[in-house]
DNA sequence: AAAGATATCTTGACGACGTTCAGATCAATG
DNA sequence: CATTGATCTGAACGTCGTCAAGATATCTTT
């Protein structure tokens, strides 16, 4: 779970470069978008030869997941965060609707990272799906908690299914042009967001607000 | 002189080398993989120099949106067969959604050029939501004969675009291993999809069968 | 039919990329 | 202090996108 933090697990020739790989990866990506981001930009970022972070990483591939992972672990700090500041359950859903796509709005480049590098390897990382309180679960709990039948175990995983995907498809979509109008008649970004999720079967329609 | 297909439009020099090289790009596309795709590798498929595609295309890109495009076209068609055969309005919206996820599991590698190319521009092509009979407004006259109140302009846009969004979703994300559990629990991809779709708010409630 | 104009294609080159490998450098161990 | 092994550099290879200059075929004009 936790990887190297401070700089005492790695005092190193560079002291981290790893970490200071994933660091200057995302300044990259921040900066200039993601067809800027190659490994020798990374490595010309962090100061080293091009050759260095393969000392770190396998591939450019296993570079980017790293710097998916944090963007993953982002995610989840942000749909934490909204489901705690929900007032009930019903609310919490939309909430957790509402920050999923609020985050990759703001974190274009890096939600486009870290889904490029699930989709090629055909699976979700671990932080998603994984343990106890992976985002999967959390969103799980929260549809149990607006009042989803727990017994029905399909039906809730296929509920769940659906609201990430929804939730997914949004968040690509939100940047396009075409919506602008919409968003203008919604009064803002978040409320078209919020708009459009009411439409979505999130949650069910006699439990939102 | 030879002539490959109907092409009495340009009867140039090579024939129609337009025509040829996004031929070619969606062969290589489909034999391997998006990743495989370069400009250089679609010149040299076709049977050209690599910098022939200079003389029918500004860009790699452009070349990637004139696949795009074929694309959004085979979509187009797949919807509205999808469409045409449904026995009623609300089980048309299933059907246009489980065919759009079809299409998308049955063409991966087109269907992420599409999605890629227009997240670049940050805008959908007109093939989806230009003229009269563009797949957006497919859906959304659907949507209308499914019941919703034509009156209520902005609500059926929200609702038309909270449909796409889910399909698009649920269409990148089917591929992924962890939902594989939930296709043998359905009973195959089809049935997961149209389950999935059911917990969606692609059709007023009252109205799925 | 000849000749000039124009569109098409090739050749060769440039810089940037991912990756590899031999060698240099530095931290820790015995 | 010498050895070892991890870390980093430098140079190289093949591929990529792109461009400029030249060759070649088609179209137009006479």
């Amino acid at each position: 779970m936790r990887e190297s933090q401070a700089a005492e697990a790695r005092p190193y020739h560079h002291g981290d470069l790893r970490r200071a790989l994933i660091d200057a990866a995302s300044r990259v990506l921040e900066s200039e978008g993601p067809s800027a981001l190659s490994l020798r930009a990374v490595a010309r970022e962090a100061g080293v030869s091009p050759a260095a972070p393969y000392h770190h990483f396998k591939d450019k591939t296993e570079l980017l997941e790293a710097v998916a992972h944090e963007g993953w672990t982002l995610l989840d700090a942000a749909l934490a965060a909204a489901k705690a500041k929900a007032p009930s359950a019903a609310e919490a859903m939309n909430e957790l609707g509402v920050a999923y796509v609020c985050f990759a709005r703001e974190n274009p480049a890096l939600y486009r990272v870290m889904y490029d590098t699930a989709r090629d390897r055909e699976d979700l990382p671990d932080e998603m799906q994984g343990d106890k309180d992976s985002a999967y679960c959390k969103v799980r709990d929260t549809l149990v908690d607006a009042g989803a039948d727990p017994t029905e175990a399909l039906d809730i995983e296929l509920a769940t299914t659906a609201a990430w995907c929804s939730a997914h498809g949004l968040a690509e979509m939100a940047g396009f042009k075409q919506f602008q109008h919409l968003k203008d008649a919604c009064g803002g970004e978040r409320a078209f967001f919020k708009a459009v999720f009411q439409h979505m079967g999130l949650v069910p329609k006699h439990l939102a607000d």
